[in-house]
RNA sequence: GCCGCUGUGGCUUAGAGGCAUAGCGAUUCCUUGGUAAGGAAUAGGUCGAGGGUUCAAUUCCCUCCAGCGGCUCCA
């Protein structure tokens, strides 16, 4: 529904052709009113979706700002130009009488000029600030609110721990479980003690990783070459678990049809969230997950049993979900995201919990391996009662495996297309608490989107669906780890990105222009040591004194910093600064393998790639 | 989306109804260096955008945009 609220010292029209072949009868030639809210309105294919929500919201919308205007007569005026994707004549004056009633049951005097017809209008603004404005308003379907509201209403909140014990939230000891305390009062009272704003997003500035983007919508960041680097060796790292996993990876569009009939009615339980692309006569929503590209993938798929588990993975980059202006935040919580999404289909109830164990092991494995320690994660389950009864030990036994007490979540009956889900959430300075890894065992999509696969007797039947994202979005990743830094930064430790993320391995210091030359011996011996593991080095060739480089190699947290000069030069042995004592010994020297065979032992077995950025920091733009 | 706060060169910032501060960074020059800032000069501004009040607005008022905090939300 589009609105163009006028307020206006009067509107006259009178009704002169027919506008479309079957207009609204009407023996009333010509109308006025004084003093009026005239609301031109146009009626959208979205709102026939859910009518009743559409004309309550925007009677709501109407007698809201009629109420600051102080003014008692609204004329309600079909326009059908404010819309290029209108509603169908006949529901579209379906909803206008709606209003209308609405309107005049909140006591309203309400003209409606009459749908269907040219007419000629002549109105006065007043000209006032809010004497203009226009509205969308995008009908929010009853039934997903009232399932939430269920959903508040009967769901439980307890603690469980490695031995079995089910503890209400009030009752469990939550000392030596700070974290787990926060999470689960920011999950149940979204209470927070700490009101600051994000440390992430200063480092991730600072560090030239990301920033806003003033020019695009919010939510939609910048990447800036270090950035990118980080980030693409996180997506390498993340998607080559998945395949050694036994992921089929896999590339699907980024829209979709929002008329398509599978996935019309899974959108409508969400219809405020996705951005929306027009082409020529259909419309489209950008993807806010993997999940559609896939399903309808699987959907043409012949599939037996002996395919099964059948698990498929891409990284989207991007998904988006329009998420409310007011809850975005740095590399937190974003509009355009990229998501690691790795779905499994398996055939029955206990191929899928065995799987889930599976994913489990894996999201846990490379969360730890990309730097996100268990101490840093708290983890939480969500499931109905009657599954929880059941499987009881299954669930424990994934609480021991994270070795540590656990959120769990119950609902007496199963309101999402889920009847398992898991999370690990990291919980920031702030107390804010996010998702990274999850899964989720689907038991809805399967047959929605038509999924089949054939069993050992030959007969069809719909697979249930694993949904997992090992690593959480990538962003949201980096946001993880620079949020752990700064916590070690207040407690006066030096940060760090992991050695296998930093841009820079070693920086080269000359002591003078004329050892210049040894550094470029040296980053090249680096480079060409091996063709499989690449260390980056680079120097700083720039007209400053040792100590000022030295700082600015310190600001920019490279791990391995070397002073060049006369001593390293004829001893061919260095004494680089560690950033700390996990990477090598300060005290000690070492020759040019000698740091290879280092640096190397700690970055096996991740993506190797070399630096994003020219050798010589005499060449580097800054960008921030 | 709602309520509140903030917006001054690339960055950090001072200021106040009447010539717009300084530091960092950049550029040029000097210094030719040994483990967290060597020195000097120069350039760089529609004071977030648009409108209003005023002789005069970056400053006061309104609208919008962006960021932050809170609420809501997180399929």
């Amino acid at each position: 529904m589009k609105l163009l609220l006028i307020h206006s010292d009067f509107i006259e029209y009178e009704v002169k052709d027919k506008a479309i072949k079957q207009p609204e009868e009407t023996t009333i030639k010509k109308g006025r009113l004084d003093e009026a809210l005239t609301a031109f309105t146009a009626v959208e294919k979205i709102d026939e979706k859910s009518p009743s929500q559409s004309v309550k919201q925007t009677a709501d919308e109407i007698i809201k700002t009629a109420e600051q205007l102080k003014v008692k007569n609204i004329m309600l005026y079909p326009y059908a130009h404010l819309s290029s994707n209108l509603a169908s004549p006949k529901k579209a004056q379906e909803i206008l009488i709606e209003i209308e009633y609405e309107l005049k049951q909140n006591n309203y005097n309400v003209k409606r000029s009459p749908f269907g017809w040219y007419k000629s209008f002549k109105i006065s603004c007043k000209g006032h600030p809010l004497s203009e404005l226009s509205r969308e308003i995008v009908p929010v379907d009853e039934e997903s609110e009232s399932l939430k509201k269920e959903r508040k209403l009967s769901s439980y909140w307890n603690i469980l721990t490695e031995d079995g014990q089910l503890l209400d939230i009030g009752k469990f000891n939550f000392e030596g479980h700070e974290n787990l305390r926060k999470f689960s009062f920011y999950e149940k009272e979204k209470s927070r003690a700490v009101k600051q704003e994000p440390a992430h997003v200063k480092l991730m500035q600072k560090l030239e990783i990301a920033d806003y983007e003033p020019a695009s919508d919010g939510g939609n960041m910048r990447f800036y070459p270090k950035g990118r680097f980080i980030k693409k060796l996180i997506e390498e790292y993340v998607t080559k678990r998945v395949v050694e996993y036994g992921g089929l990876e896999v590339e699907t569009p980024i829209m979709y049809d929002m008329d398509h009939p599978t996935l019309s009615k899974y959108l409508q339980r969400f219809p405020a969230r996705q951005y929306q692309v027009e082409s020529d006569k259909r419309n489209f929503f950008l993807r806010f997950a993997a999940c559609f590209g896939q399903f309808l993938m699987a959907h043409d798929a012949t599939i037996s049993y002996k395919n099964l588990p059948l698990k498929i993975y891409e990284l989207t980059r991007y998904s988006f979900r329009r998420e409310q202006s007011g809850e975005l935040t740095g590399l937190r919580r974003l509009r355009a995201f990229t998501m690691p999404d790795v779905h499994a289909m398996v055939s029955d109830l206990e191929m899928a919990m065995s799987e889930f164990k599976v994913r489990f092991d894996l999201c846990l494995s490379v969360l730890n391996d990309i730097g996100i320690e268990n101490d840093d994660i708290e983890m939480a389950l969500r499931t109905t009662r009657d599954f929880y009864e059941k499987n009881k030990n299954f669930l424990i036994d994934l609480v021991k495996k994270f070795k540590k007490p656990i959120l769990i979540e119950m609902w007496d009956e199963r309101i999402f297309y889920f009847i398992l889900k898991f999370e690990f959430n990291f919980v920031d300075m702030s107390d804010k608490a996010s998702a990274l890894s999850t899964d989720q065992i689907d038991i809805e999509n399967g047959e929605r989107y038509d999924i089949k696969f054939t069993d050992k007797n030959g007969t069809q039947n719909h697979p249930l669906i694993l949904h997992c994202s090992p690593s959480g979005a990538i962003e949201r990743v980096i946001y993880a780890l620079l949020e752990k830094e700064a916590m070690k930064m207040n407690k006066g430790q030096k940060p760090m990105l992991p050695l296998w993320l930093s841009p820079t391995h070693i920086r080269f210091i000359p002591v003078d222009n004329k050892f210049i030359k040894d550094c470029e011996e040296y980053v090249n011996v680096l480079k060409n040591i091996s063709e499989l593991y690449h260390i980056r080095s680079d120097i700083d060739d720039r007209e400053e004194s040792v100590s000022r480089k030295i700082r600015d190699a310190e600001k920019e947290w490279i791990p391995v910093i070397i002073v060049i000069g006369e001593k390293e030069k004829t001893g061919k042995k260095f004494t680089p600064r560690f950033r700390a004592v996990s990477i090598g010994d300060s005290n000690k020297s070492y020759s040019i393998n000698e740091l290879f065979e280092l640096i190397k032992s700690q970055i096996k077995g991740f993506p190797q790639a070399t630096s994003p950025l020219p050798t010589y920091l005499s060449k580097r733009p800054k960008f921030k």
